[in-house]
DNA sequence: TTGTCATGTCATGATATTGTGATATGTTAT
DNA sequence: ATAACATATCACAATATCATGACATGACAA
């Protein structure tokens, strides 16, 4: 089966001698990590970035506040792919909006979006 | 290809009058966001982010670098599923490894990572 | 009211991703 | 060589995600 961690007292000294016991770096290490639950909901937070449509959603609301039109336009996309993006997007606290007449002006929620996008950027243009 | 804003000349004067005229505004984003191709590349990247099992192995490894075995074993999870995640996120430069031995020990590539994890989850937390 | 426009929601088929069992590779000790 | 161990790869069923067509809502003008 599995490796079974009770009997790695027996044996650790022939294992990651490089570290201290495994007792010892994994107890270290699970005490240091965040909840269950705050993972799941980082990681359906991040998976928005996992999608080229709404990165350049972001893209574009970083240089400025724009209607929905605007952006199908200057994505060439239809206007219901973008709704929906925009409804994820809103739905996860990345962009917000304002309603004017029958116009809605999305803009990002704050600035933790535009550093995330922009170390992202960086990254893998080095 | 350049947009069918052909019609929109006739009505933009209705529309989303808060901005400038439809045109001046796309064009004016258009010409400063990435290349398309940037935008895949880019969603590649945080695409990997948006697991919950790899983002705890990136905490993990952001307090310090392990082996495989030790990573199952405070994460309790099984050695194939460690393994394909860690192969994923070494295809994607988020995580290295060292071989030594029969271990291979990872760590984080770069302070990119831990900045990018560290303020998301900053973001979701506030 | 009727029509049109900007936007939002629902349903769906195509495609991608997940975790895992089975299996393979490579290392070290005996 | 054989065994035990650490890690990697393959294949696949279950599940999730995507873009989009069809339809709904809500604003404004005639």
């Amino acid at each position: 089966m599995e490796m079974k961690n009770n009997n790695l007292e027996n044996n650790n000294e022939g294992m990651c001698e490089i570290f201290d016991s495994h007792e010892d770096v994994v107890s270290r290490v699970k005490e240091r990590i965040p909840e269950e639950n705050e993972f799941a909901e980082l990681s359906e937070f991040f998976k928005i970035f996992g999608n080229p449509t709404r990165l350049k959603i972001i893209s574009l609301l970083s240089i400025e506040d724009l209607c929905v039109c605007d952006i199908c336009e200057a994505l060439d996309l239809n206007q219901t792919t973008v709704s929906n993006q925009l409804r994820i997007l809103r739905a996860n606290n990345i962009v917000k909006y304002q309603k004017e007449g029958k116009m809605a002006r999305y803009s990002l929620t704050d600035l933790h979006i535009e550093m995330i996008y922009k170390v992202g950027l960086e990254h893998i243009l080095e």
